[in-house]
DNA sequence: ATTCTTGCAAATCATTTGCACTTTA
DNA sequence: TAAAGTGCAAATGATTTGCAAGAAT
């Protein structure tokens, strides 16, 4: 298993106990959760955890860069460690949400106006799963 | 100058007058305006205008599929008349959004075990202004 | 007359903030 | 002990909802 103290260290964050839980999480859960599940999860290992240290912990992982942040959906925000560039696609129906691998997107767009920092794909519809039940 | 109560009527939505001053100005001003600019440029016409005209009527819009909505940051929703596909840009540092041009991109990528009902490409980072500046 | 639209005020809910307490180097 | 991490409680702010009054056919 990887260490994440080191992978913390390498991206310049305080590796404490919470935000080694939390990443720690996100690797092995690559559901893409929201704060709330994470929190509800995590709150099982460590009862006195708060949710305001969850917030605190993926705002600070968002800003260092070693997590992605995902607005699909205008309610709530989801976050991924998958460092492998993907779109998502989610389920109206089962609310599930899963990686698209994708090919070379971004030389086929006319972007020279433009410096890119962050390239987001959001695909809406009906998984498999749903459309054969 | 298009006719959008016929519009409108097209899209079996009743044309009050309110909705068409709505569907009026997002056609007018391609700028992926918020629900807070929309309301504050029509106050200036119609005075006795209210926030929640605003909100049902676009609602009710995205619903029956004559506009698009864009979650492109997460504490504010924005919307488009524009029926041609694009993504859509988005400055850091001015704010602005911009339209950009796609190819088939959908073609591109391996679905076949979705369904697709909605497309959304958005790309971050610094316009061609903004750099110079 | 009945159905649809409008709009005020209150509710909701994810996220942020202020601040005090605790932990770590 | 100074700096950083944690967490409660309150604040924020965009959006939604309940409901009563007004408009359209």
């Amino acid at each position: 298993m990887k260490s994440f103290k080191k992978e913390l260290k390498k991206y310049c964050i305080y590796p404490s106990y919470h935000r080694i839980k939390v990443i720690e999480y996100l690797a092995k859960h690559k559901t893409h959760p929201t704060v709330d599940i994470i929190y509800q999860e995590l709150l099982k290992e460590i009862p006195t955890l708060s949710k305001t240290t969850v917030y605190n912990t993926l705002k600070l992982f968002v800003e260092k860069g070693i997590v992605l942040v995902l607005a699909i959906d205008k309610n709530e925000l989801r976050y991924d460690y998958n460092t492998i560039p993907h779109a998502h696609f989610k389920c109206e129906k089962c609310g599930g949400i899963y990686d698209i691998e994708i090919p070379e997107i971004e030389s086929l767009i006319r972007l020279k106006d433009f410096k890119v920092i962050e390239f987001h794909l959001y695909i809406k519809g009906i998984c498999k799963k749903c459309l054969t039940f």
